[in-house]
DNA sequence: TCCGTTTTGTAACAATTGATACATTTCTGG
DNA sequence: CCAGAAATGTATCAATTGTTACAAAACGGA
């Protein structure tokens, strides 16, 4: 069926062929909700009782800021899942409210069949295991990028990240407005950084290549800033 | 027996009984791997291929940076599992190197009998999913946290958050040092904060009581900062 | 109640970064 | 090779926050 050949690349159901998809719903109980354009599929802070796939269409998440005003956060498209982090731990209501951007399909299959489904087939527990993980991994790792306040220790961890264990220079793949962007600060003060840096002579730059000079004072930067 | 009891306790078989936990072990293979003090269990950056839970003793985490300095990072003591959230995902490596604190016990369940053990007995599958479900809606919550710059910002949201939707006060928990380092900031520079929106009307101070004076004032902050 | 400790309010100054502007260099397509 | 665009280096000023210090207020136990 058209439906399952679609579900088969979604993050849920990867790796799975068509007929083996629609053979593992048929041992469990499930829906399908119809939406219009328009129409709200869930509204924010409702408990998440089910795994919620879009089939058909796309989705968008909404939320309402403190006075009420709504704010559009992202837009999900078939065939991804939504609300996927949240059916599980303590915090299980929605993060946002969700509409319809044009008609929609969406799967729905609640908690208790969900787990189910992952005890009777491998790759549905292994897709969504990695899927939850690696947001998890994703999330930590920029955390910690988050944890490191000046400009210059975000540079220097950023370096040396970047060159690892034996490397003596860095090939920059970005510019420095997407670094800038990527560290949440202006440009003209990570460039400022990068000239200080130079002038004090821990790095060496020529147009894309950072050379570094002073490996210890750079990781001095991520211990004494 | 006596270490059936223990492991009950941990995060992975909570819920279940020892004899029950007994008998799923004795249905996948797994070991028992014993470590004196001071000996390492793992090496940062070796490939996670295995649950590892501390079924007696405690761990301790090790970051070493770029100049080969070692920073202890966390402890794990029994019965708790560790690395457990990169046993799947993207990334499956130890972020850190783990050394035993005395002599210690660890419970090595290989990820594909952690698979079975997972799609036969739905406490362990549920309480792994809700492990790092939680740890992931944590993660989240800090991020956004952090994605406010200044500190009335973050003040703004908090405030906002703790009241909800309907109280028109907050009771402080914590002193001002506390809520200072869960900014990220420095104490005076809160209390400053604090001050200026006092005088500006936002809030009205009183001991540990804050009165929202004007939300949509404080609303206005998360935007329009 | 009284005294020592903790918490809070406040100030002055330094350091960092944002905002903006502009010249220079590098890149890119013709 | 050339012209326009993009990227980079640099400067100035404003805003925010950190640092340090100190006094007032609140708290807690004898």
């Amino acid at each position: 069926m058209m439906k399952f050949e679609q579900l088969a690349h979604s993050p849920i159901f990867r790796g799975m062929k068509p007929d083996q998809i629609s053979r593992r719903l048929s041992e469990i109980v499930y829906q399908v909700r119809r939406y219009g354009k328009d129409d709200q599929v869930v509204l924010m802070g409702q408990p998440v009782e089910a795994l919620m796939i879009v089939q058909k269409g796309s989705v968008r998440g909404e939320m309402v800021d403190y006075s009420g005003r709504t704010l559009k956060i992202e837009d999900i498209e078939a065939p991804r899942p939504l609300a996927s982090g949240f059916l599980f731990g303590n915090n299980r209501r929605f993060p946002v409210t969700v509409i319809a951007n044009e008609e929609t399909e969406i799967l729905v299959i609640p908690t208790g069949e969900f787990l189910k489904l992952m005890q009777h087939e491998q790759q549905i527990l292994t897709n969504y295991l990695n899927a939850i993980s690696s947001r998890t991994q994703f999330l930590s790792q920029k955390l910690h990028f988050l944890s490191f306040k000046s400009i210059r220790e975000k540079v220097a961890h950023f370096l040396l990240q970047q060159a690892g264990q034996w490397l003596h220079s860095v090939e920059l793949k970005q510019t420095q407005q997407q670094l800038a962007d990527l560290f949440g600060v202006t440009r003209p003060a990570l460039a400022r950084v990068f000239g200080e840096m130079q002038r004090e002579g821990l790095i060496e730059i020529d147009r894309k290549t950072i050379l570094l000079k002073d490996r210890k004072g750079l990781n001095d930067l991520l211990k004494n800033g």
